[in-house]
DNA sequence: TCCTTCCTCAACCACATGGTTGACAACGGG
DNA sequence: CCCGTTGTCAACCATGTGGTTGAGGAAGGA
């Protein structure tokens, strides 16, 4: 049963995508400012101390990731964050999220009948 | 105004940890199959067709971000899902979704005003 | 047309990351 | 006590990523 069949559908790619986009700091703060209002890569490099090549890099990751999207203004390349974006993440979580909390709380059942009864059942089902 | 005072909070730091960590389909594959119920680190290797020694890496990076906590029971190493760690990320998620969509909401009022009336302002605060 | 502004592409570098293999530590069963 | 089971540590390798600098494209303004 080996060799997961490892097609890594396009979703499961866009989650990756978004994750990543997502674990460093610079571009989670870029998305919080996008949140406010549209801006340009100039004005989102302004307050970091890197080069703004840096931050085009940056934002390139963010939209591959489909959480921005790029329009044009005479020479300016505004951003745009892409809101719906996060409801694949929020999805996700929360699917397992819930899975987990309900198994927790089942736990807590579990443990006040252990009290009277004996175990027989070590792991849950389980693939 | 350059060099944003970038100390890097510890909160900051482990949301860093958190999405890093998912951004690996493997891993959250792995976090999956525990929110179905714990498993010990040779039952979760089982499927794929790498070495243990590299699930049990992702295992590490997964609790490192606080997402697994491990247990003892003689030889085996159990792990279990950390539910709490994803209300950090909701968190953080939500509050700019909604900004997103609130701003996003706002500029159909806008659109629908703008049918009648004459736009001053182009874009809202910033900042 | 030439210049300026805004931004991206390309090449490079340092370091992180996911994978490998080999050694070995921790624990319980004979 | 030795052995099998379970899992980690260490060293190594290939690739990816975030940063740099330099060159240059795209779109107006003079």
């Amino acid at each position: 049963m080996k060799k997961l069949n490892k097609e890594l559908s396009v979703v499961d790619d866009q989650l990756s995508r978004i994750f990543a986009a997502l674990a460093d700091p610079t571009r989670r703060d870029i998305v919080a400012r996008l949140a406010v209002g549209d801006a340009t890569v100039g004005e989102l490099a302004e307050p970091y101390d890197v080069s703004l090549q840096a931050v085009s890099k940056h934002i390139k990751v963010l939209t591959d990731a489909g959480l921005v999207s790029r329009s044009r203004d005479a020479q300016r390349r505004p951003c745009h964050l892409e809101a719906e974006v996060f409801d694949l993440m929020t999805k996700w979580i929360e699917r397992y999220r819930q899975r987990a909390q309900e198994r927790y709380e089942r736990l807590d059942a579990v443990l006040a009948e252990m009290r009277g009864e004996e175990r027989t059942d070590d792991t849950p089902e389980q693939g």
